[in-house]
DNA sequence: TCCTGGATGTTAACGGTGTCAACATAAAGG
DNA sequence: CCTTTATGTTGACACCGTTAACATCCAGGA
């Protein structure tokens, strides 16, 4: 009986694999007969737990959407508490995330897109971006960022950091620590452009 | 003999299909065999023509970068010679390109961050960067940008276009070309801020 | 305590997929 | 004309997602 008839609490074991393996094959290269496998239990067992594989890759996303959350206030927390430097710092943590696993950032919002994406789902990922608009949103209030639609500048904001924590010239060179230090400085420059331009003129 | 034992030109009847069928079903939901059979062929055909299907989404991508790098540079041409508004002018040819082939933008990007990327594909990408580090050269060049590593720069750029070109398509907002509409007037004031930052201090 | 129903896991099967090998046909060129 | 080469077809294999039918375990009421 090394291994009993009961798994135990299969549903985490996939969540979990999935979501390590998924920095190494891709998300389409990960077959759900390859991960019971790999957690050691049979093919279809899986769909006791998930209605099939995008549900089970869904939950991977959504849980990666909380972690990018926590990430991003532990940033923001963790700066000065001025708009600039929390902005900066959120959005900093962002981009070392993508660096960081930049396969599963993709799936995250690869999964978003879909038109079946699941509702708590797209609540995680807009949970992310409520987040950034209360720190743009704070710093209109405190005039250090130029006035406009909250909106408008939040989302200009959340697609420069998405764009630097997803563009393939500095993930590719994110493989060792050296480079991915330097992609690191390189994106907080970036940033840093962007933010002279929030700066109320 | 209403179909010929030879096809023609079976392999750019296979790219051209793929090509517009990506914006429908994704790249990840398009198959050889399918394929093959809207083309009128058999379902190993495309092997005389590419290795593996991975190579036949090459060349879409490889295709979809040059045909990118055009618009880009017609963009530019098109705007007054003055090198924010090129770069403006440019970089939003770029965000149209996102948001009226959205899956084919991240096909492009994804199958550029493969490791074994085929080398004639990440020249077409390199290429569309290049050009784009020409216009912010040109700009510091004119006393316009702000100084500084022009590579930096450019690459910041890059982010924030393509982060605007990404982006929108997640919220999905870009369907009826009202939206498309409204959605191209946030990119364009998103850029806006981004360019401001850029602009000399 | 039994035993029964629900939760969990397994085995077998179906259609679909990428790809290779063997074969068939067409075009090209001596 | 005949042979070489390019192109297309058929058949097979292993793998994949998913469903249906069956097996095993656990929990809770008689």
């Amino acid at each position: 009986m090394s291994s009993p008839y009961h798994h135990g609490d299969l549903k985490a074991a996939l969540v979990a694999y999935a979501r390590e393996q998924m920095e190494h094959t891709g998300f389409d290269g990960l077959s759900m007969r390859e991960m019971a496998k790999a957690v050691g239990v049979s093919h279809t067992a899986a769909y006791r737990h998930f209605a099939d594989k995008k549900a089970l890759l869904d939950v991977v996303a959504t849980e990666s959407f909380s972690e990018l959350l926590e990430l991003t206030r532990q940033g923001a927390a963790s700066a000065p508490a001025e708009p600039r430097s929390r902005l900066q710092a959120s959005g900093m943590a962002y981009v070392r995330f993508g660096l960081s696993a930049p396969r599963r950032l993709a799936h995250m919002f690869s999964s978003m897109e879909a038109p079946q994406a699941s509702e708590t789902l797209r609540a995680a990922g807009f949970g992310l971006f409520a987040f950034l608009e209360g720190l743009v949103g704070a710093g209109q209030a405190a005039g250090v960022f130029r006035a406009g639609d909250t909106f408008q500048l939040s989302r200009a904001c959340w697609a420069m950091v998405h764009g630097l924590a997803t563009l393939p010239s500095l993930t590719r060179l994110a493989h060792s620590s050296q480079e991915l230090e330097t992609a690191l400085l390189s994106a907080e420059e970036a940033l840093a452009v962007f933010l002279d331009g929030l700066a109320r003129k």
